[in-house]
DNA sequence: CGGTAGATTGAGCCCAATCAATACCGGTGG
DNA sequence: CCACCGGTATTGATTGGGCTCAATCTACCG
């Protein structure tokens, strides 16, 4: 009966998108069926914390709507962000193996809408789902790589070679022009790059020799191919 | 008679160190002795190169002795340190989910012993023995937890910070006293911590002053909860 | 006792953070 | 439709942390 009222949460929208989630998307009919079981949906306004770190831990994310801000904080309560999730994202699955306890904060960063998963009951469907097994794994790799990717960037490059990493890779042109609209604010982007927002626009302005024109959240590339070259 | 072969290989030694690798350790016997048929194990020599980015991948790996330097190039040749990998550490195990190509260069920071295990004979293995699942999500899951440790105190922390960071969570002290001998050399730590050689020597002559004393490869703190306050 | 690799120290520079002020944009209400 | 307002973005000036380069120092090994 409450799977019932879980289900009927569920709107088809909310639902479709849960389908097409990087964790979900990869199960099979009976593991789907079990997942959809156990999510529940909640919402978020802009700004809402989702758990702090160091929390007691029982669940874990997967974004439908909007976009959530995972940061941590140093002793004098500045902020860096460790990664920003956009829909189709899943966030806190490393607590499936081990640990009871938030590992940063969690922010919506606008409206959002989330399905949260309980880990005591993914932790019991994966030892017999072989499907959820595998989803984890494929899920837990994805993010270990764009995390070694994001140290690497970190460490590597510059801002400007950061916008321009994060502009051809968002834009599905191999060469000539090329047009993309940002899906959130400026500034979250420069967290997600580990910048300042100023630095942000500054390494915005220095991509104008290379014929980026912005207005706002569209971005204009004029040369896609020189814009590698930085 | 291959089998034995790959067994004979093993001396009593590293069959031991493997063992109690992070990923061997956590199966049952079943699926332990299935891993250590597959094990190949292999030597290299300091500065060796293991594999490059971009090269066909067919193994992962777990160190028995000595230390391995995952790292990657921009494109001016500068490299740029992702992780350091000791004893009991399995790398390139996020292949096992996705990809056929090494994602980082990696390099014998010294002579070391590895353990190789061919990606797809793992992959089958996993199918079946639910330990072989669960092994990889627990190291899959602590290594992405690592990694965003790493991204949020590059972002967070001044050098003298990352360096006392480093020293409490490799003294088994809470307070007063303790004493700490490096694994490797310093340049190395260097590159794990994110910093130029140059920039760690002068992080160790800030924390002079918090009663941080290093000759060699030895360092002396003098007072635990000192540290703590950088 | 040199020789060599690693570590330290100093000087100069560069990039990005910070702080502060201004410009812009999007919405709201008159 | 315009004026206003609050939050976002930009721009400028300054600071500071860490990189680079180069020179010296140290430790280890033949």
């Amino acid at each position: 009966m409450t799977t019932v009222n879980k289900i009927l949460r569920l709107n088809t929208r909310d639902k479709n998108t849960l389908l097409r989630t990087s964790f979900l998307s990869q199960l099979g009919p009976t593991a789907m069926a079990s997942m959809m079981e156990i999510a529940h949906i909640s919402n978020y306004e802009g700004r809402d914390v989702l758990f702090r770190e160091g929390e007691p831990a029982d669940c874990f994310y997967s974004v439908l709507t909007g976009y959530v801000r995972l940061y941590r904080l140093n002793k004098d309560g500045r902020e860096a962000d460790i990664r920003i999730c956009g829909p189709g994202d899943t966030f806190s699955e490393c607590l499936l193996a081990l640990g009871d306890r938030y590992l940063y904060n969690a922010q919506a960063a606008e409206p959002v809408t989330l399905a949260r998963f309980d880990l005591q009951r993914v932790r019991a469907l994966a030892e017999h789902e072989t499907d959820v097994a595998k989803a984890i794994i494929r899920c837990l790799s994805d993010h270990l790589r764009t995390t070694m990717d994001c140290i690497a960037n970190d460490r590597l490059q510059t801002a400007p070679q950061r916008v321009a990493h994060y502009l051809l890779t968002h834009c599905n042109t191999d060469g000539g022009a090329a047009s993309i609209r940002l899906p959130f604010q400026k500034s979250l982007l420069a967290g997600k790059l580990g910048l300042a927002p100023e630095a942000l626009s500054r390494a915005f302005s220095a991509l104008k020799r290379c014929g980026v024109v912005v207005r706002g959240r569209t971005i204009q590339i004029s040369d896609v191919n020189a814009l590698k070259q930085i």
